[in-house]
DNA sequence: CTTTTTTAGTTGCATGTGCAACTTTAATCC
DNA sequence: GGATTAAAGTTGCACATGCAACTAAAAAAG
């Protein structure tokens, strides 16, 4: 058994969030499944945004999930093949594409909103109500550090 | 702008652990990618764990990592072709993979163990100590409900 | 009004991840 | 001791992700 390399890292936060974000994931993932539901965290988090967004352009979506516009387009051609979302080309513009929910989206959306919110209800289960409310204010903070560090290097995604 | 789907869920930890677990990753590629080492996340964990705790069968490090051992196999095979790690079958038992750290691997591991520290410190600036504790102990009671939850329907992974 | 640049989206390539099914080898059970 | 069961790893398939390079179309420059 060594030591030096990591010094104090089991007091260190980010491992923690880090394989707590695995857990978390990998729960979501098995109860989803265990309702028959055949979704992942990213899809229902994406309807979520449809749903009370409205239509969006690609671009749009991607800045909102934080996510690589290629990422994105992988993961809408999954769902559109689902029927959860269509893409339609904009008219005025016809490099965009406007992501709209589908009907059954919003069918499928409903149905599944209430058991997510089931689990994350349960995974904070006993969890006191300001320590999550430090939990948030760290993230944030945790959050803007880096965009500060990201802005000064003016590295855009 | 329609209501009802996720009600409150801007208060929830969850979507901002998951949010914040995504520039993290992102913020680490970054700054590796600067410094031009090419290593994961994942793969900087792996070696350290095989620093401290020695030569560890592939199963045995599946399990610490919290990881399928599907997921390890590929990681692993990542890692060997740019020989950070070596699988050395065991004598006692031929299905038995011993993961080693190689000697280029302890090289690279003790050049990128400052840097990513400092990105973590950086990432942790002008966190109140004991909130970085709450987050700690939040994220602990978090990967025990869920495990709580697990046995009780005894799923193994 | 043509040329150049910018923007939206896709595709190639690489990484990490998990489940189901498989192979190989060891352990256990008659 | 041969048959069955269990365990360690690998492979097929599916998903999510990001960077670099690309296509198509609009905007800006001249």
């Amino acid at each position: 058994m060594r030591k030096g390399v990591f010094p104090g890292m089991e007091h260190l936060m980010m491992p923690w969030i880090g394989k707590t974000m695995k857990h978390i994931d990998h729960f979501i993932a098995t109860k989803m499944a265990e309702h028959g539901i055949n979704l992942t965290r990213q899809q229902v988090i994406l309807m979520k945004i449809l749903f009370h967004d409205g239509p969006l352009p690609q671009n749009n979506l991607a800045f909102v999930t934080d996510r690589d516009k290629t990422s994105l387009t992988r993961l809408l051609s999954t769902m559109e093949k689902k029927t959860l979302v269509a893409r339609i080309t904009s008219t005025e513009d016809k490099r965009v594409n406007v992501v709209h929910l589908t009907k059954n989206g919003e069918k499928v959306l409903n149905e599944t909103a209430p058991i997510l919110l089931e689990v994350i209800m349960h995974m904070q289960e006993g969890i006191d109500e300001d320590d999550q409310k430090t939990v948030i204010s760290v993230m944030q903070k945790i959050q803007e550090n880096i965009n500060k560090h990201i802005d000064s290097c003016s590295s855009n995604k």
